[in-house]
RNA sequence: GCCGAUGUGGCGGAAUUGGCAGACGCACCAGACUCAAAAUCUGGCGGUGGUGACAUCGUACCGGUUCGACUCCGGUCAUCGGCACCA
């Protein structure tokens, strides 16, 4: 006799069965299907209801990929370097391998709940000296390509907690801790050569199957644009500047020309009578922080006293500093156009400089400019032998042209920069580099990887800017593996995106000692067929793993250059703010988080798992509500006493009932390969309830029942296998294939369509599919006749199986 | 400022991509069962008018295309996200 559903009795025994019965095996015959989750940070927070929407998306495709006869790649690990467990570190005096050790217990207790099918033999943490071994090693094989190298350069400063900060840990210009201003500081650092990588990092993109979101981020981070470089040779002096432009075609209105203050060239432009002033302006900017500089929209500035002169037209035109033009960006000078750029029109009126419009909007010069015009749109006109051209073909042509007069260069720039790779931090991967004051910066031998992460009494900064692994003389003193000679480890730490970087690759051989990824392992399992995470990583985590990707491509690791084929970001969940009731993050702060672990209790695995997916549109961001769980859980009740009454108790198979089988398999596919996940669960309810019915009026036959556990079962694995067993059926309904559908057996005879007047619907019609148009606009007429009195007929429309619609006055 | 997304009942959201707007669910209301409550089951549930089968308005706003528009086009507003002096 069939008892109520009782979600913890069928799920303790279903987790225990899988547990004894692995239902993700290699069998060697099967293709591969690689399904990724982003790996988390194990926070001390857990996680919440917000963690477990991506991970039920990605464990229901992987589910549903398996019962296609895939085998599976569904891995999990931990992406535990990084501040927050050295700050608990910091303020509690042990090691933050210690809160990462129970965190990850914590984590995956939690995740255990979720009842996906992760292949824990393939775990990796990027702390362990197993795994990050190999995050060394990777930056050794980048140091010895050239693509790793050391650079002075300024970064953020903190002068109260004398360290330095990354860009995320400055809030408006403010120390994220102490609150006090961030200054610049010349800091020696380690640079990744992504630029190098930069123009296939942005035409690789278009082999990609990811959103179209994504991609746009990632174009507009390269930031790829086209242009020319022109020589101005500097008036009186044996100097020449080189200016970068994608507006050649505005060459003849340049008026002034800006240097960058880091400029090489600033200082020594500079007049007896300017020098002062110069000089003050070149030290006032260097105090300023990027921060600041970007923040002070005013525009200010400086005249050098010296001018360029234009190659073109040979015109003097004054050399100004100012603080608005980017040091590392294309030659770090500019020639200013004030007419057709805002900010050279801006900077302009403030300091009194010409303005020349060489382009004529519409043909005609425009009388008292009040703001630039910057589209090349026009004719060019005060423009010697190209006045009369279009600016727009000008544009395009002007860099081949001047770099065939001798005055410059055609050329493309990018706005992506080198990556700044080193932190003054403890917990991170040391660098592998050594010291010598003979050799310089010599990489540690392959074979003494891992460079261990040692031991220290503090975990806090030194306060030189140095990573509190300085202070510890007996591991910083070494010898230089080249000559033998005294010397000193590196002793910044690389920043987290190190080891996610290209963790993925490292699952399908997580415990190799002798490589970082066996080259048949990674020929058989690689690379990535579906990634699911969320839209935060949309440039730096997801642009750093193909850099990586593409590098271990040259270097023959992998033999592929890009690591996910096809990606989904799953929208954020949201808590609610309490007292203004608006949506929010959830955070520990604002006191809003939902843990899972009660739902699963009160409701169970499949219940949650189930809501996760109803409450939205995977994509977009959604708003958590308790409240609605109790609408699933009905469902599967529901659900569940439907089935095992029509497993006990079968009803015939009616043609209705092969039809509406067929439909239900066609929906709920075509809605999972669609990734309509919130609409495949609302489908159930709606065929639950066509069968709750059927149930009470002759019943449901059991090849239908079978068909509708087999399509439940990768949402509500539990309920998918404890019904499954109640048909007799052996084995893993997940071992069972995807049921397929015969669209011909979908279709009724006799269908129902609308009939309209004038587009608004007056009631409807029963007709044969295949009926003859004249008929059915009989029949149409016929059932609104009397709304029809009166009228005069215009048109008679027939959409065959959609509609009709009577046009009528 | 630039780029992108979104805007549908009290709420979360559907709409086969131009063809009956509001599926499915939450909340709410009424009824059945119960001594009673919970659970469960049945029915109702966009606004306005009418006792009523019905009429009429309605998918952020304004306009357009079409026999027909939540869907397409032009413009406006609002919310959210990304970039932000990249020459």
């Amino acid at each position: 006799m069939a008892t109520a559903y009782n979600h913890k009795l069928i799920e303790g025994k279903w987790r225990k069965n899988w547990e004894a019965n692995p239902i993700n095996v290699e069998d060697g015959k099967k293709p591969k299907y690689y399904c990724l989750d982003m790996f988390p940070y194990p926070s001390g927070n857990g996680l919440h209801v917000g963690h477990w929407r991506g991970y039920v998306i990605s464990d229901v495709w992987s589910r549903y990929k398996m019962m296609q006869g895939y085998y599976l790649i569904h891995p999990m690990g931990w992406d535990a370097f990084g501040l927050p467990a050295e700050n608990y570190a910091i303020q509690n005096g042990v090691h933050p391998s210690v809160a990462v050790e129970r965190n990850v217990a914590n984590f995956k207790r939690q995740m255990n709940e979720i009842a996906a099918i992760y292949d824990w033999d393939r775990e990796v943490n990027t702390t362990d000296p197993d795994y990050y071994k190999w995050t060394q090693w990777i930056f050794v094989k980048m140091f010895k390509e050239g693509l790793a190298y050391e650079k002075e350069m300024p970064i953020n400063w903190c002068p109260s907690c004398k360290t330095g900060l990354a860009n995320e840990e400055v809030v408006d210009g403010k120390c994220e801790r102490c609150h006090s201003e961030v200054t610049k500081k010349n800091l020696r650092q380690w640079m990744l050569k992504i630029t190098a990588y930069a123009e296939r990092l942005l035409s690789d993109l278009d082999k990609l199957d990811w959103p179209e979101k994504v991609k746009k981020m990632q174009s507009d981070w390269i930031g790829k644009s086209y242009g020319a470089e022109v020589d101005f040779k500097v008036d009186g002096m044996d100097e020449s500047i080189t200016v970068y432009t994608t507006r050649p075609d505005t060459l003849w209105g340049a008026t002034f020309m800006v240097l960058a203050p880091e400029h090489a060239l600033a200082a020594k432009l500079a007049t007896d009578e300017t020098r002062e002033a110069v000089e003050k302006y070149i030290f006032d900017s260097s105090m300023k922080s990027n921060v600041d500089r970007m923040q002070d929209k005013e525009k200010t500035g400086v005249f050098t006293g010296s001018y360029a002169i234009n190659p073109l037209n040979g015109k003097k035109t004054p050399i100004w500093l100012a603080d608005y033009v980017l040091a590392d960006y294309g030659t770090g000078a500019i020639m200013c156009v004030p007419a057709h750029d805002d900010r050279d029109f801006e900077f302009a009126k403030k300091f009194d400089l010409p303005i020349i419009q060489v382009i004529a909007k519409d043909g005609v010069e425009i009388e008292n400019m009040e703001e630039a015009y910057t589209e090349a749109v026009g004719t060019m006109i005060n423009s010697g032998d190209w006045n009369g051209m279009e600016s727009s073909v000008l544009k395009v042509e002007a860099p081949a042209m001047i770099e065939k007069m001798g005055y410059g260069k055609k050329t493309t720039n990018y706005k992506l920069r080198d990556w700044v790779f080193s932190r003054q931090r403890y917990w991170g991967e040391p660098i592998p580099i050594i010291h010598c004051p003979d050799c310089g910066a010599v990489a540690v031998p392959e074979e003494q990887l891992p460079v261990l992460l040692p031991d220290v009494e503090k975990y806090e900064p030194t306060g030189t800017g140095e990573s509190p692994l300085a202070a510890i003389d007996s591991w910083v003193n070494t010898t230089c593996p080249c000559c033998g000679k005294p010397a000193k480890r590196e002793t910044n730490t690389m920043p987290q995106w190190a080891g996610s970087s290209w963790y993925f690759l490292r699952y399908v051989d997580s415990k190799n000692p002798d490589e970082l990824v066996n080259k048949d392992k990674a020929d058989k399992y690689l690379p990535v067929d579906m990634y699911i995470g969320g839209v935060e990583h949309a440039v730096l985590h997801l642009l750093y793993a193909r850099f990586y990707t593409k590098f271990l491509n040259d270097i023959g690791v992998v033999d592929f250059d890009e690591p996910f084929t096809k990606l989904f970001n799953q929208g954020m969940v949201c808590g609610r703010d309490k007292e203004t009731g608006a949506a929010t993050k959830m955070s520990k702060s604002l006191g809003n988080i939902v843990s899972p672990d009660d739902m699963v209790n009160d409701y169970g695995c499949d219940s949650l798992r189930l809501y996760e997916l109803f409450i939205g549109p995977p994509e977009l961001d959604s708003i958590w509500d308790d409240r609605g769980i109790d609408g699933v859980y009905r469902f599967l009740t529901r659900f569940y006493t439907m089935a095992v009454k029509n497993i006990e108790n079968p009803g015939a198979e009616t043609p209705e009932l092969i039809k509406l089988r067929n439909r239900l398999v066609y929906d709920i596919t075509t809605r999972l390969e669609s990734f309509s996940l919130n609409t495949v669960v609302s489908g159930f309810m709606e065929y639950n309830n066509k069968f709750v019915d059927l149930t009470k009026n002759g019943g449901v036959d059991r090849e239908t029942i079978k068909t509708l556990v087999q399509l439940i079962a990768p949402f509500a694995p539990h309920m998918g296998e404890e019904l499954w067993e109640m048909l007799g059926e052996t084995g893993s309904v997940f071992h069972a294939s995807w049921p397929i559908f015969d669209k011909a057996a979908m279709e009724d005879d006799v269908i129902t369509i609308p009939v309209q007047i004038n587009g608004k619907t007056k009631g409807t019609i029963d007709i044969a599919k295949d009926a003859a148009k004249d008929d059915v606009i009989a029949k149409g007429k016929e059932a609104i006749a009397d709304k029809l009195e009166g009228l005069n007929i215009i048109k008679e429309i027939y959409v065959p199986g959609k509609i009709v619609n009577i046009v009528a006055k």
